[in-house]
DNA sequence: ACTAGCACTCTTAAGTTCCGAGTGCTAATA
DNA sequence: TATTAGCACTCGGAACTTAAGAGTGCTAGT
């Protein structure tokens, strides 16, 4: 059956009245709130008809109606008005994005902490799963038992590291070795970096002291640390803030879920978002881990440069304000974006259309 | 009124029992766990004695008894047996403090989320008020509009920079700019970093292009950042293990306090525990901030290297296992400071004397 | 000084009653 | 034919009642 106009209005007055109020909507309240003029008998007929379709559903006979993970998906996609953010908000999120880019780890972990403000639900920072390798050496000799190494990678970072040992140095060798390193350390990947390699550059530089290996576990190491995704999650405890999560034990296995590393937010891999400021929505059931199938995520991706995208996501209740939540998320992906990346994004303060993806509703018939 | 012997085996049992169940604590289970052979009576007439006494209550008239804080206060001070780290405990906490330690903030930031794992608890970890300042200055030419900044710190830290620039650089330039930063910015403080410095550096190099500026102001971003204790939070959700939160709104009270920056951990500045190993216990109302006024805080000193010291700590309810939390958190400051200060700790594995330091339980008498 | 016994208290869990929001259906209306 | 008014009915939750049991304080006996 194609859903009437009507029962579209009536469907969206459902579905914002109950994010509003988290209480099930009965047909007085909509007869009241939605400009349609007519009564709350009609709109009864109207909602039992929803209630068949799969839209919503009654938590008991005499109660009110609530949107199904089906119904949020209509709305989602159809029927949610597109959310505008207000100047004082594009604003901040424009200041607190400006405040420091130096490091790329606390700048995420800074976004998190700002989705999760601004939405007022925990929030998840993933970085960039990428492939950056060393793009030049340096060895820079301080005293005969010190020297720094810095490496400048790929990704166009440096990264750094004191060494200190207990035995001398000279200044020749430092430099040996920082040649040969530039030789055959660079435009490699962590894995290539193996033993018969180090060991031969430790013959050609005559170490016997171990230097080499030294320098070569600091590549490793910095390699598979840059290359990690790592996820920073920020607010847990607005978790507490919602109604549906009054009760502590479910609370405590959302949030320990998503603390433990439950950085499961993309569904499946091809599923992520793809373009900058374009924005997925999973509802409940659509999720993948067995902890959210009650919960909504809302995920957008930013361009982490280096053609690497990383992901910002909200976790909350199906009863989630999808329309703020997604403007919102959207606009902080772009900035960031801007910020990091190759500068294909649109420019400052610009509402980029929000493309919302998502599964077609009608699967969820079953 | 002195308190007798048998006074204090009931209490350390009252204690210990309800540290274990949550539940107020009958005459009948004391007299049969506590091995002291009299009956439940005579036990009824020694807790009436110690709640005049002050060191129990009643939640109602006909309930078991509970201590007060003052009755922790006396647990703690005198009666709590020392508790030694199982062998397995000491293993893992060295070979997850072994795993990485390259930057500081990544330790400081593991080891809160280690506290909080071994204690079961939220755990915060706070690094180091310094004064550090740049002992030494490097400026490596990449390529025409690239050069990267390495800065060595009087901490023994490295931080470095990359920088991209619109304009071409020559060698030269970089090289000079290295020396006269070296002879100019080494040893001092942020704010010695002075507009007038900066602008006679300028005129010295001959610089129109504005390099000295740029870092200028990464040595002063660096020194800010370095000198300024950072707090990191984990493991608010196990909060929601204790019975006493088990009411979402104290729960949430207490969780964004603590993750809005609540590290008004150190009650007052001369209070926090001074000497590495050494534990300090805030009971309930002993606690400075309003948000844990009946909650508990257990906070030991690492030695961060340098002359400075970092705090962790753990929050939980009064009802809080002292004994293990004192333990466990002394053992990590120790290890924690046997890698980062200056080896005066007490060597791996060793369990150094537990000092608990805190106030008169007679204090608490009004 | 300690213990056994007992009446008493008070909380919590379980059962009961009651109210009202919201429904579905039917009959009347435009 | 679509809408509306009216009405009996359902069912969950709030308020109240009751019953059980844990733990006490006190008294009298060892």
């Amino acid at each position: 059956m194609a859903i009437s106009e009507r029962k579209k209005k009536i469907l969206a007055a459902v579905v914002e009245e109950y994010i509003r109020t988290a209480e099930p909507v009965g047909s007085k309240a909509i007869a009241q709130s939605a400009g349609l003029g007519c009564s709350s008998a009609t709109i009864r007929n109207e909602l039992a008809e929803l209630v068949n379709m799969g839209y919503l559903e009654q938590p008991h006979t005499s109660a009110g109606r609530v949107p199904t993970p089906m119904g949020y998906r209509m709305y989602v996609n159809e029927l949610m008005q597109q959310q505008k953010l207000s100047l004082e908000e594009t604003e901040e999120i424009n200041r607190r994005l400006n405040a420091r880019l130096q490091q790329l780890d606390a700048t995420i972990s800074d976004v998190s902490r700002l989705a999760s403000q601004l939405t007022d639900y925990p929030a998840l920072a993933l970085t960039a799963q990428s492939a950056a390798s060393v793009k030049r050496f340096d060895l820079i000799y301080v005293d005969a038992n010190t020297f720094i190494i810095v490496l400048m990678l790929s990704s166009n970072t440096v990264k750094s590291k004191l060494v200190h040992l207990p035995i001398s140095v000279d200044q020749d060798m430092v430099r040996r070795l920082a040649s040969l390193f530039n030789a055959g350390f660079t435009g490699i990947t962590a894995d290539q970096v193996t033993p018969l390699l180090i060991h031969s550059t430790e013959r050609a530089a005559d170490d016997t002291m171990g230097l080499t290996a030294v320098i070569a576990a600091f590549v490793i190491e910095t390699l598979t640390e840059v290359n990690t995704p790592t996820a920073f999650l920020s607010g847990e405890n607005r978790l507490l803030n919602q109604p549906e999560f009054r009760d502590p034990e479910k609370a405590h296995k959302l949030m320990s879920y998503l603390s433990g590393g439950g950085y499961i937010l993309p569904p499946s891999e091809e599923d992520a978002p793809a373009g900058v400021g374009e924005v997925r929505v999973l509802i409940g059931p659509e999720n993948v881990a067995e902890e959210l199938k009650d919960s909504s995520v809302v995920i957008a991706s930013y361009d982490a440069g280096d053609n690497t995208r990383g992901l910002i996501g909200v976790v909350g209740p199906t009863r989630m304000d999808y329309s703020a939540v997604a403007a919102k998320l959207s606009f902080l992906a772009a900035g960031l974006s801007r910020r990091l990346g190759g500068g294909e994004a649109p420019p400052e303060g610009m509402h980029n259309k929000l493309i919302i993806k998502g599964d077609d509703p009608n699967e969820h018939r079953g």
